[in-house]
DNA sequence: CGTCAGCTTGATTACTTTCAATTGTTGTGG
DNA sequence: CCACAACAATTGAAAGTAATCAAGCTGACG
């Protein structure tokens, strides 16, 4: 079966609003989608791996993205996400490297690939640019060292809760204003949370049968914030 | 009692040829030592607190400093270190906000403090500092991601041989080539890998019966390098 | 030389993982 | 449309790891 690619428009007309180059020149996005090229992923399929050579910076045209790094014997570990209006592989082109992990499509998902060269001449001769990227790393740090901290201090049940609001505050809820707008496995919520499939299960039973969560197939609901909030011990 | 400032040079003077600023003209090296503040820190005082509003850029004359952030229940956890040359705040200052960890003296410091205003205008008018930056925070990010899963994955064992490679990757040796440059307490290496003192304690002496380790009062020696990353679980 | 902070040790408890076995779900080809 | 394979979710029991609690110890310093 092959996959065909959905037409994606040039960054030029691409309309997203809260998109990172909305305020670039047309000849800046024009130089930008030179050599750009459209992508589709299926759900589960691998955009890069960790530790291949840099080719391009993505861009989430619409769907859903987990980057994760591999651990100790091999295990996963979600460090973030990105979806529709994200970027991705920005710090590896920026900082010459190799990519630092692996993302994998969650959701069928469309990107487009912006050639390292085109990207990176366009930041260079873009103080403007530069300066939001500069944000957008600063932002990034500060979530990777907050993450941290909680990781190395916070329970499973605290982690899980957390991970929990993380998914709300990423990609929000369906209409219903409880049910969480995007579709993990147990196994990737224990790879956010630094866990087990076990425990998360376990964990998320509990949450469900105090009636803070629901649990239904592949849908979760979040029935009581608050009392999330509290379980996940966060004070901000 | 009271410390007196030691006499710091201007930044035009500074010298400090691995430092970060060290490109930039006499004019823009001029406009970030207006209003320059040369501070000491006596071993153990704070330089500055998580949340407290930012009013500059830091730079490390001389000496080495913790940086911090408050988890559950008040626990420190150490999210990185700066030493002589190293820069501290930049993140939150590029992101407009409060400072997001705590600095803290570990040896008697010396720091430079330039006001938020001059840092930010020499940023916003010198591209190429920009682009510095970007790669200064990309690579914090890479670090702290990679910290982040260390932490979700190894083993309290793993985590205390790690931090002591950190410790030596940052403040080197003596020149007995064995001996780390730097004094920390049984609670900071706990801090450092996110485990309680008494775990530290105990790891810690078993590195030392196992003669991968030797400590005598405050020195730790690294006599087996090779076996401390085998224990640390890396394979970078 | 008393005090205080840091260091050490042991015993107990709590939390998580691990292992193993079972059930449920989903996509696919016949 | 059914049956099967593959994957995902669940549950229980046992084992291991690390935190907690409690009590001494040690060394630096005024």
């Amino acid at each position: 079966m092959k996959y065909k690619s959905k037409e994606i428009p040039s960054c030029k007309e691409c309309g997203k609003t809260t998109h990172f180059f909305c305020h670039l020149n047309d000849s800046e996005k024009e130089q930008l989608s030179l050599h750009k090229g459209g992508n589709f992923f299926k759900k589960g399929q691998t955009i890069f791996y960790e530790g291949n050579h840099t080719f391009g910076l993505f861009c989430v045209y619409e769907g859903a993205v987990k980057l994760s790094k591999l651990g100790k014997d091999g295990k996963e570990q979600i460090v973030r996400f990105a979806k529709t209006g994200d970027l991705i592989g920005y710090r590896s082109l920026l900082n010459q490297e190799s990519y630092q992990a692996t993302a994998i499509a969650i959701e069928d998902t469309y990107v487009c690939l912006i050639p390292k060269g085109n990207f990176l001449s366009v930041v260079e001769n873009n103080p403007a640019l530069s300066l939001k990227l500069i944000k957008l790393l600063s932002n990034d740090l500060k979530n990777a060292e907050q993450h941290l901290v909680d990781v190395a201090q916070k329970t499973v049940k605290e982690r899980i809760a957390e991970s929990l609001l993380v998914l709300k505050a990423t990609f929000g809820y369906l209409e219903d204003k409880t049910t969480l707008n995007i579709h993990v496995t147990r196994a990737e919520i224990a790879d956010m949370a630094g866990t087990t499939t076990e425990s998360a299960i376990r964990t998320l039973g509990q949450f469900n049968d105090e009636g803070i969560i629901s649990l239904t197939g592949k849908k979760i609901q979040l029935l009581n914030e608050a009392a999330l909030i509290r379980q996940s011990n966060s004070f901000d």
